[in-house]
This record gives structure tokens, C-alpha cells and sequence, in this order.
DNA sequence: ATGCGCTATGCATAAAAGTCATAACGGAGA
DNA sequence: TCTCCGTTATGACTTTTATGCATAGCGCAT
């Protein structure tokens, strides 16, 4: 038996960011590709298109910048904003899965 | 913006416990009927039937002693089991939201 | 006997998630 | 200049999951 979470932004009633959009942010960051992310983090591309289109959509910023052709057929690089918005994401699942571990073990295990 | 989280238990990598069952199973004492239980919390019948017989699967405990016909045409009732877990899920929310939402103003609203 | 409100469950439908196919882009090298 | 390559960008289809509908059976009370 285990206890999972999870840890969501909503902006009027739809989710923005989760721990799925992270990995896909620091994917991206990390590659230079919005395909090679995807791959890394094991989800199609177009999943990952569709979760970078909501949540710029949604939150009204432009998070990723894309370019289609040119050098290795082009790329993407985060935008600052997106920067700012995963550390502060980040911070926020600092610390609560294990608070939520302890507490579990406490409780049902004791 | 706002932060969601969720809680839950897992058997095999299978959910079998969460808060919208725990609504449920309260609703159940409350109401002594699976049907009654299920209008109260906004989930159909079927819904509520199913949440049931996939908790008591998984976690391989009876928790609603139920009655098909009868007085009042039936009904049902948690079993002392159920009510255990319930009252171990619900120390285990208790307090976790707090502490979500305080880092959360902390973090985005600072 | 009949009615009532309940449990029980198969089956159809709807919604969501995932997959596939195709187009366009633009630098690099032949 | 022209083709190739890996990328972004989407529409359309398929598969899976969730939801809702319809119907049957139960047993007390009247």
C-alpha cells in the first residue's frame, strides 16, 4: 500500500502546470528540443506540444520559443518567464512529498 | 491561480483510496443507503457502486454491508473495518492542504 | 399479491487520451 | 541551386477510459 500525491496550478478551472509540464520544461531546457524532450521524458511529441500550447494559453505567457527549420532543423529554448515560473514550482514541491511519506508511515504503519 | 493537490492510496499501482471516495463512504453512514450516498455527494449510482467494488478488491476488506430489499428496500451500512481506514484517511488530509496553500502564497504571492 | 426503494450489473454512449500521417521551415552540404 | 535532415505544427483517426441508461432481482410492509 502506498500514498501518492500530486501537485497542480489551475487557472480558472483547468490545470496549467504539474509535475508533468516540469519534467517537460527541464527537458527542453536541458535538450534544445521540444522532440528530443518529449522522447527523453517518454511521451509524444504532440502530448508534450498540446501541454506547452495550454499552458502558455492559459497563463498568458509565452514559455517556449520555437523555431521550425534552420541549424540541427531548429529547436526551442525556454523563455525567462518560464524560468522564473519553474523554480517557483520547484520550491513548491520542495519538501511536501516528504512531509506526506512521513505522515503516511505515521499513521498507517505505526 | 490557484494550487490543487491531491491524496491518495494505492495498492499494486492501483488507486483504491481518495478523497471523493472518502466522501463517499461518509455519505454512506451518514445515509445508510449506496443510492442515497451517491445523490448526496453528485456521483450516480453506478459510479458509487463501482468506487465500492474496487476498494474492496484492492484492499481486499469488506467495508459496506449491503441489503437488497428489506425495510425501507435495504440498504447499507460501513463495516467497522471501513470505518478504521476512513478515520486513518482522514488524519491523513488533516493538515496537508493548510500546508499547501500557505507555501503556495508564500512562493507565488510573496 | 403488489408496491416501494434499494442493490446489482450489462450495455451503450460520450469523453479523454493517445497515435499516426502529413505539411512546412530553413540551414548545411553536394 | 537543390536535396536532405531534424525540427515545429496540426488535423484526423484510434484506443482507452469514464459516464450514463436500462433493466432485473430482492424482501419487508401494506
Amino acid at each position: 500500500m502506498d500514498i501518492k500525491s500530486k501537485l497542480w496550478i489551475e487557472v480558472e478551472g483547468e490545470p496549467v502546470f504539474g509535475r508533468g509540464r516540469r519534467f517537460l520544461l527541464q527537458a527542453i531546457d536541458q535538450y534544445g528540443s521540444i522532440n528530443q524532450a518529449a522522447k527523453e521524458i517518454s511521451i509524444s511529441y504532440r502530448k508534450a506540444w498540446s501541454y506547452i500550447k495550454a499552458m502558455e494559453e492559459r497563463l498568458g505567457i509565452k514559455l517556449v520559443e520555437r523555431q521550425a527549420g534552420g541549424k540541427n532543423g531548429g529547436g526551442a529554448v525556454l523563455t525567462k518567464d518560464a524560468r522564473e515560473f519553474l523554480k517557483k514550482y520547484e520550491q513548491m514541491e520542495e519538501g511536501i512529498r516528504e512531509i506526506i511519506d512521513e505522515k503516511f508511515r505515521r499513521i498507517f504503519y505505526r
